[in-house]
RNA sequence: GGGCGCUUAGCUCAGUUGGUUCAGAGCACCUGGUUUACACCCAGGGGGUCGGGGGUUCGAAUCCCUCAGCGCCCACCA
């Protein structure tokens, strides 16, 4: 039956992955071995899988199955995240589309919905994962809003709590007026944009003139309720202590001096507006100045806003500033080039405003965190220099806001029992609370039906900081089995962009609640983008479908193009050559494979060359083996690959295959096959990592395999240390084949014309290396002289030189020109060594192997040099 | 505004402690090819004064200074 000499990778990836599924290779139990263990960073339960995940999760797929070959009980857990404000945007948007309004539903209508686009479409990306070739533990899989990863995340909140980490406090925080929810300050993205700043006049109360102050946000004039200068600006000293009076609502204020103020910035007369500016709240609770917030939830203006309630901020700031042009107050406009915060999640333009908000307190989290990665290995970062932007983040914390006015997601366990905003308790249940209630409240006759919970859900990060915990139940049972056998875990795979909103959390986590690391090695992926450098987004309509990618080029082409030009924390520019070079790539094992399974084998003696060619392969493939484990070790997997990559094509398909290959139709000893065999499945083991199906597929096909022998649990090759001379004799061999197949060119000799070579000088190959070049080359055969032969073409490696006679005629022209470019190269290299040697300081100094080096080259280039000149000579006459 | 990092072949990037093998890899490019496993191939080849300038050193892609360009992170500049 003749195998196709394309490779197809469709039928045969489902084929595998299905079969590794029903033989239960992804799935772990605890063991006597010692555990591997990956956590997937969740993603969106309604996302749909794009290049960043392909990526992501190929580098962990890598790195579980490569630990599953190496004898390690290899655990990778997968699993959605909940993701709090997306998913609800998304809910909000669907319903309305149907014309349903969030407004109109009921909480528990709301979450009925939400629930059932989970049901529907979360998990989605999960199966394209499976595409992927992804060997997660489903079994295993975890939803950030499954039962008891709820329960964790609530006793957490309330251990917290109780020990006064968890704090409710009237603050500043950014508003995202569309969302209608606070954000942390990780979740605003501040852009550059050009606005107005508008200069407007305040008269004094006196008459006696005006201040001119200058705002970006006049609208916010309608809270204003001071103006502050510096102290010590002259311009200003006389007016400290006056009065003025705000344009459009009459508002009477005082002037009040502070040396935050910069003299030098726009006027030097700073409007202190408390309820909508960070800086004027601080300004404000220093000088007991009034509050008066002027916005509603949804960045409309409330009745502060007078005349102008119910417009949305950018309109009324329009409005505005044509009213105060009226009243002839509007001094003047600049535009500048400012920083305005806008929303992650809906690019809305984040407005400060002050709101009764849930902290967590982070200094004494960040301390153990702190130390974990920077002064100790508990925690190693690939690649290090995130280390500087972590340090730099966790020696400049705030607390952590971490309530949502949002109904999907966890909802905060406090419980109100009165009016009051102190009359609260906290508990892990509704039925704790009450009793506490009653205590707290001093009411024993108080019921269920008059608790109130808190309104708010957590952040989607309060959930997921706990991850690598909570997916083995690590919170609400530290003494489980499992809890114990994988956690730690050992690498966490996942992008910069979330160092600080999961990374540094997940790692306070681990040392808050488990006094240990969640995880030892972290590996940063770099943004995947497009050619033109430009992130991969929806907008732009750049990224590629991944389903289609890997329909086009087989999911191992496509891992393969991930990884060649994606070294750890580099951004990744996308380009389909990639995935096609790595299409390229299973097409020639493949091929490789149909070759040696189309031989015909008998019991002919084993011919030289292929012994040692063999031989030669076994210690290459030793070498490369070690080197890829040090890559693996450093976490360089793109250098893992090419290492393998450059091994299988190079050395095992081009030289390898090429010396033992029979002449067409011709048997092959069988030794040389089984060999040949073992060395390819040895290749197989290396590779599987990278390319699962294909690797497999060939694994499976060339023996019959029982269920214990599948490639995905079969032995990672051990160096078993290499014969480097042999290693270095090969070198030599590949360069006078390479030599000949040159003259070859140059003469245009063709190959079924047998030429004969003349070694001059000293030649220390085997009779075996001999056999290869004479096999490669069409060599009849190579025998050393005792004179240099006329006439000839030649070459020269290392001290021995090589000559071909040719019988017709040869192109003497050229090569003297060729010899006379070698011959001025080898002067000037020449002149700088011996300039080397003539400076006494460096003979002086140098070391003295340095000089012994140098001094040898002098003579080598001399010797060149003479036998350079006299073949030009020769071939001159 | 503060901090960190980058600039090496047309492209994407390696270059561990300054010194044989240091100027490399992959891709792209050019030339040739029934050497019947593979044209998703084979063979051969060209290409960089290591961003500019200065310094330290016997010796610098590698260390220092400076200039230019780029990127990232943090920060309340009205």
């Amino acid at each position: 039956m003749a195998i196709s000499s394309k490779y197809d990778s469709s039928e045969i990836e489902q084929k595998w992955y299905s079969y590794w599924m029903a033989n239960n290779y992804f799935h772990s139990e605890p063991d006597d071995r010692p555990a591997y263990t990956i956590v997937i960073p969740p993603p969106n339960v309604t996302g749909i899988l794009h290049m960043g995940h392909m990526l992501n999760n190929t580098i962990q797929d890598i790195l579980v199955r490569r630990a599953r070959l190496r004898g390690f009980n290899a655990c990778w857990v997968p699993g959605t995240d909940h993701a709090s404000i997306a998913t609800e945007a998304k809910v909000v948007a669907k319903l309305k589309s149907e014309g349903i309004e969030k407004s109109d539903l009921t909480r528990a209508e709301f979450l009925d919905h939400a629930w059932k686009w989970t049901n529907d479409y979360g998990g989605v990306i999960l199966e394209q994962l499976k595409k992927l070739g992804c060997s997660c533990d489903w079994d295993r899989t975890k939803f950030t809003m499954d039962q008891n990863m709820n329960a964790a995340v609530i006793k957490t909140f309330v251990d917290l709590y109780n020990e006064g980490l968890i704090y409710r406090g009237f603050r500043m925080v950014n508003w995202d007026p569309e969302a209608q929810t606070t954000l942390s300050d990780e979740e605003v993205i501040y852009e550059e944009k050009q606005d107005l700043l508008y200069y407007v006049d305040y008269e004094l109360e006196d008459c006696s003139g005006h201040v001119t102050i200058a705002t970006t946000r006049p609208e916010t004039i309608l809270g204003d309720t001071a103006i502050c200068v510096n102290p010590n600006d002259e311009r200003y000293q006389s007016l400290i202590g006056k009065t003025v009076i705000v344009p459009v609502c009459g508002r009477k204020i005082p002037i009040i001096a502070d040396d935050y103020v910069d003299i030098e910035f726009g006027t030097g007369c700073l409007k202190i507006t408390p309820a909508h500016d960070m800086n004027d709240k601080i300004l404000g609770e220093k000088h007991e100045l009034n509050i008066i917030d002027i916005l509603n939830p949804d960045g409309t203006l409330n009745q502060f806003g007078l005349h102008f309630e119910g417009q949305d901020r950018a309109e009324a700031r329009k409005a505005i500033a044509d009213e105060l042009a009226g009243l002839g107050v509007l001094n003047k406009t600049e535009t500048i080039i400012h920083k305005v915060g806008t929303s992650e999640r809906t690019h809305a333009v984040i407005e400060p405003r002050l709101s009764d908000q849930w902290f967590l307190k982070m200094e004494d989290l960040a301390a153990p965190a702190l130390e974990a990665v920077l002064n100790s290995d508990n925690i190693k970062f690939f690649p290090k220099k995130f280390e500087n932007t972590y340090r730099h983040w966790m020696t400049n914390l705030r607390d952590w806001n971490i309530s949502r006015q949002l109904w999907w997601g966890q909802q905060i366990p406090a419980y109100y029992y009165g009016e009051g905003i102190e009359d609260f308790v906290v508990a892990n249940s509704k039925i704790e609370a009450l009793e506490l209630a009653k205590k707290a409240s001093g009411n024993p006759n108080l019921t269920l039906a008059q608790l109130r919970q808190d309104a708010d859900v957590l952040d989607t990060w309060f959930s997921s900081w706990l991850w690598p915990i909570s997916v083995f139940d690590g919170i609400n049972n530290p003494d489980n089995e499992e809890f114990k056998y994988y956690y730690p875990t050992n690498d966490l795979v996942t992008g910069p962009d979330i160092l600080f909103f999961w990374v540094a959390r997940m790692i306070m986590a681990g040392y808050k609640f488990t006094d240990k690391q969640p995880f030892t090695n972290v590996y940063f992926t770099g943004l995947v983008r497009d050619k033109q450098r430009r992130k991969m987004s929806k907008s732009l309509g750049n990224s590629p479908d991944a389903l289609k990618l890997i329909n086009d080029y087989g999911a191992d082409g496509v891992r393969v193009g991930l990884l060649l030009s994606a070294a750890a924390g580099n951004d990744l520019l996308f380009d389909d050559a990639l995935c096609q070079q790595g299409k390229g790539f299973a097409n020639k094992i493949w091929n490789a494979f149909r070759l040696i399974k189309g031989w015909e084998i008998n019991d002919q003696a084993q011919p030289t060359e292929s012994a040692v060619a063999l031989k030669w392969y076994a210690a290459q493939f030793d070498r490369a083996v070690e080197e890829i484990n040090d890559h693996f070790d450093k976490y360089r997997l793109s250098d893992a690959l090419m290492t393998t990559y450059k091994l299988i094509w190079d050395d095992f398909c081009s030289w390898l295959l090429e010396v033992v290959k029979p002449a067409y139709g011709q048997p092959i000893d069988r030794e040389t096959y089984n060999d040949v065999i073992k060395l390819l499945e040895n290749n197989l083991k290396i590779l599987h990592p990278f390319m699962p199906f294909l690797t497999e597929e060939i694994w499976q096909q060339n023996a019959k395999r029982s269920k214990d022998q599948a490639l995905i649990i079969a032995d990672w090759p051990k160096s078993h240390g290499f014969d480097n001379a042999l290693i270095g004799d090969f070198e030599s061999v590949k360069e006078i084949v390479s030599q000949l197949r040159s003259l070859r060119k140059a003469q245009q000799i063709p190959f079924k014309d047998q030429i004969e070579v003349m070694v001059f000088g000293y030649h220390d190959l085997s009779e075996d290396l001999v056999a290869v070049i004479k096999k490669l080359t069409n060599l009849s055969h190579m025998k050393v002289v005792e004179e240099k032969v006329d006439g000839a073409l030649s070459f020269r490696i290392g001290s021995t030189e090589y000559f071909v006679p040719v019988s017709g005629p040869v192109d003497v022209e050229s090569e003297i020109v060729q010899l006379k470019d070698e011959l001025k190269y080898t002067l000037g290299f020449l002149k700088s060594v011996q300039g080397k040697l003539s400076n006494e300081r460096f003979v002086a100094n140098a070391p003295k192997a340095v000089v012994v080096v140098e001094k040898q080259k002098e003579a080598d280039a001399l010797d060149k040099i003479h036998m350079l000149q006299k073949r030009i000579e020769t071939l001159s006459k």
